[in-house]
DNA sequence: ATCCGATGTCAAT
DNA sequence: TTGACCTCGGATC
């Protein structure tokens, strides 16, 4: 259940583990066997990640896209490979060490013309040092909620349901707030944000938005330690105090995904006066 | 033992 | 906007 950090890790992971080697590529569960055949022996040769996806490179027109989707997982082992319990879509195993992927949404062998669509579909990705000015634009045309906005690959890739609502939160920025009416330079400080906030959970291997340098001071009240291994100032605190201001943490399903916001801290714009 | 929601996306409506 | 995908950990009975 990634977003854009864990993917990015992942890809680093992977390519220490596995490159200069042969490596045997199969599908105990059944369903990429065709595919794991063609594969099978070669050397990951390449990673990149854009967003939430993760392209491996074994040879010219040999690229694996997966895409873990909300439950999928890759398991990497510093060790040989047992049995496989349970359904295992791809394993990657070398004699020391092998990679376990399970409930992927995507785990397809995709040629050349589908990775540059790919890339061509998906927007800015912070952790790709992307231009921002995209991100800026598209925030800046559109009527949608900017918490919407932010859930949108083609709007900024690798942002997930965590980033969107601790962004908002350390931006102040009510969620509801359309895209259009957000200055350029809060637009820009948004996405300064998020590629700090994402390198900090890339490099510790998970979220913490509140010890993150720049954060608004926590006046007084010890940082929440959320469940999911990360810091997190609204993320799933609905009806919890806010830890700046005490008000009550609000939700809302917004793009399909449950909503977090103070607020207090996050209040809605004035009506504009007539 | 069972239910439910989840760091995601797409196709069908 | 809704259901499908197809997995698991935590909450609840």
């Amino acid at each position: 259940m990634p977003e854009g950090h864990v993917i990015h890790r992942l890809a680093q992971v992977l390519e220490a583990t596995f490159a200069d080697t042969a490596v045997r590529v199969s599908s105990p569960q059944g369903r990429f066997s065709e595919a794991a055949a063609l594969l099978d022996g070669r050397q990951l040769r390449s990673t990149d990640v854009h967003g939430k996806h993760l392209l491996l490179g074994f040879g010219p027109e040999h690229t694996v896209h997966v895409h873990l989707g909300l439950y999928g997982r890759f398991e990497v082992h510093d060790r040989p490979a047992e049995p496989p319990r349970g359904a295992v879509r791809m394993r990657l195993q070398t004699a020391t060490a092998h990679a376990d992927l399970r409930g992927p949404a995507r785990c397809a062998l995709v040629t050349s013309d589908e990775v540059a669509a790919l890339h061509d579909r998906l927007g800015p990705d912070p952790l790709r040092d992307d231009d921002p000015t995209r991100f800026v634009d598209r925030l800046q045309r559109s009527a949608s909620a900017v918490g919407r906005l932010l859930m949108d690959q083609t709007v900024a890739a690798g942002v997930g349901n965590i980033y969107r609502a601790e962004a908002l939160f350390r931006a102040g920025i009510n969620p509801m707030t359309p895209g259009r009416e957000i200055p350029t330079v809060l637009a820009a400080e948004i996405w300064a944000d998020l590629v700090a906030l994402m390198r900090l959970g890339l490099a510790n291997g998970r979220i913490d938005t509140v010890r993150a340098e720049h954060a608004p001071q926590v006046s007084g009240r010890p940082p929440r330690v959320d469940a999911h291994g990360g810091e997190v100032y609204v993320y799933r605190r609905a009806g919890q105090p806010c830890l700046i201001c005490a008000h009550e943490v609000r939700t809302e399903v917004v793009a399909g995904r449950n909503l977090f916001w103070c607020p207090r801290c996050q209040p809605a714009a004035d009506p504009v006066p007539t």
